[in-house]
DNA sequence: CGAGAAATCTTGACACTGTCAAGTATTCGG
DNA sequence: CCGAATACTTGACAGTGTCAAGATTTCTCG
């Protein structure tokens, strides 16, 4: 049995599924378990046999986003040379974050709790995992400071995660916007902690 | 006429009030109009009388934070060496964050439109203008990079801004929480994208 | 195979929400 | 002092999350 196979077929997924177009259509906040229930099909209440409540619906959607997060991140990472591939998933995780405005928002909305949802934690460690194991092939390339491997990808991932939050926030100046394309602000907000190897470009 | 003296007497600033003493009370989900009518004794759509709509009160209660941590900011950077007035500023963020958890959540929510309300507008201007002269300052003294000191400044601010987001989501491991306190953290973190003077302590 | 159990879904209800229309009380301008 | 503007109340409406009770389908296992 791939799947269950009762009335609707899938509906656990279903719903995520619903819920994430309707988060990129509407909007954050006025994504409601109703609405999501009535594009998948079913009656009001039928989410509650699949989630305990909206914040339990709301925690699969933003594991669904943390997956897509991590792939597109993943593909960035593949790059050979560690200075570009760390440019790179700077801009996949910001491409991201433009693509599913919505879906960001909530995935680092502080609605979820500490350790109510495994699966959420479990992606959550393993992007982490991700940005370090870069971090780790940047220091050894001396494309960034040496030091503790942990501390060095939370500042690289707070800095980036700070960026796009400011720009979706709307709290970056048009002066800075407008003079140059978001990537090569990014490129040169990055610079202020790489170390230039060699300064092509 | 110092406000004005109706019925309530400054009903406008005592919604404001009450709403930022619920927000840090039950959270940026539970924050209702009708109970911040209620908390200020009025009836349920008296707000209406002073604010267009909820998202009115939402934008005056994040325009009100944003001018406390303008305070927490300004007296930080009144220290007169601009490294220990960089580190401080960015201590007294990250602790107008824990001290404001639920009113930071909502400054930096996106739910404000862009130019919709003139005076957030302003006092997030004037903020980022705080943290430009602060940068400016750093880089006279040779302990941030030359260069545009908007970007520069732009890429200060991402940096603590997302490590505190990620903080209040807790996204940053135990791992790394339990070796230090979380002022040496952001230390350690701010030390990626600053030049070592005088590495004292 | 088939009956009881479990899972899935529907219907109906409840309290609560944001918002508006209509009405009432208070204060202000001339 | 009176009309008008402002501040506020009451009542209503649609929409929300959640739960209880019932109906329907699938699973379990004797």
């Amino acid at each position: 049995m791939a799947k269950e196979q009762y009335h609707h077929g899938d509906l656990k997924n279903a719903l995520i599924r619903a819920g994430t177009e309707l988060l990129a259509e509407e909007g954050v906040t006025s994504l409601s378990l109703r609405q999501v229930a009535a594009r998948a099909g079913v009656s009001h209440s039928a989410p509650y046999a699949h989630f305990a409540d909206k914040q339990a619906l709301i925690a699969a959607i933003s594991t669904e986003g943390f997956r897509r997060l991590y792939d597109y991140m993943a593909e960035a990472a593949a790059e050979p040379d560690p200075a570009r591939a760390l440019e790179k998933a700077a801009w996949a995780y910001v491409q991201f974050a433009l693509d599913n405005r919505a879906c960001f928002q909530l995935m680092f909305s502080g609605i979820l709790e500490d350790g109510q949802y495994p699966e959420f934690s479990a992606i959550s460690h393993q992007s982490f995992r991700q940005i370090e194991e870069l971090t780790r092939r940047c220091q050894a390339a001396g494309y960034l400071r040496p030091g503790p491997v942990d501390v060095a990808a939370l500042s690289l991932w707070s800095q980036v995660h700070g960026f796009v939050c400011l720009y979706l926030e709307g709290q970056i100046s048009h002066t800075i916007l407008n003079r140059a394309p978001l990537r090569d602000l990014l490129r040169q907000t990055l610079r202020q902690i790489t170390i230039s190897t060699n300064p092509t470009e």
